[in-house]
DNA sequence: TTTTTTATGATATGTTATATCTTCTCTTTC
DNA sequence: GAAAGAGAAGATATAACATATCATAAAAAA
């Protein structure tokens, strides 16, 4: 994994606490429920499905919730820049830097799954700039990078 | 649409010819439902999904075919080169440079839907440098940005 | 407290994709 | 040319991903 060993309750206490903390101040509520899928986003680093949180939902005592249910958590979630969709993969990821929202570019390594979130301006700005060069403007990109994390090459 | 007033016709025949072309160099099989497959995937410069070719294929006269057939067609034309898959809209379009195969990076007209292919080498320097700078190899990259084409801006 | 709004539950169905087994059609080999 | 083998396509079933719609509940506003 990408993160060698450390406290992931730490990852997924500061992810809710940060969540909570925009939530209040743009007055949009962070119900039980979307806390809840939040925190089962956060399970770990790597992209979760959104059947595989129904399942992780079921395992947590509640009556199996339906297929709406976590669509409906996910895009509040999304909405909010608090999670990311990664396109390739129909799969999401907790937003680590969830303060200002954005669009999320990803490195994903293809033999443990591990999913870095990438935040080069650089990239932004050439991705503005082939963008523009062929006429077009660029209201949000997807970027998504497969290859090897630094762990898995060796 | 991208492309004004054009003679699509010739967009059509040259991609066959060019897959015809390919395919033999590289001893790989053009069969006939293939190409009738890439034949409608160029029907447009738009993209076209999976199931659209299927019913695009059943008015041409041919028995109903089931999912498996088109995937199958669309997996080998992908294989080759000659057709990219847009992963942000799960479908797929024409390749415009087929003689060397290369990971497709695209713009998308958030209107009319065209889709325009992006070849930018520096676009592609800084993907690998971005990767790089987290450990991680680029070995393929996906890219889809949304926006307004040159005729939607007015 | 009543009204209104927003979130969630429940049911059904739509959309995208693949696994698997069979049949057909070439190509190769004898 | 016939038999064997390989690869492509057909057929059936089902898996995986996602949304529409209506009912109910909970929270906020009036």
């Amino acid at each position: 994994m990408q993160l060698r060993s450390h406290d992931h309750n730490k990852c997924i206490e500061a992810a809710v606490n940060a969540a909570r903390d925009i939530c209040h101040r743009r007055e949009t509520r962070f119900t039980p429920l979307r806390c809840k899928v939040l925190e089962l986003v956060w399970n770990s680093h790597a992209p979760v499905s959104a059947y595989e949180l129904l399942d992780m939902l079921s395992q947590e005592g509640r009556k199996r919730a339906a297929p709406p249910t976590i669509y409906r958590a996910l895009d509040f979630l999304i909405e909010e820049g608090l999670v990311h969709r990664l396109e390739s993969l129909n799969a999401f990821i907790g937003c680590p830097d969830p303060a200002h929202k954005h669009q999320g570019h990803f490195l994903i390594c293809r033999t443990c799954r591990t999913v870095t979130e990438v935040n080069d301006k650089k990239l932004i700005a050439r991705l503005t700039k082939a963008a523009r060069l062929q006429g077009y403007s660029c209201e949000t990109s997807m970027v998504e990078i497969v290859g090897l994390c630094v762990e898995c090459q060796n």
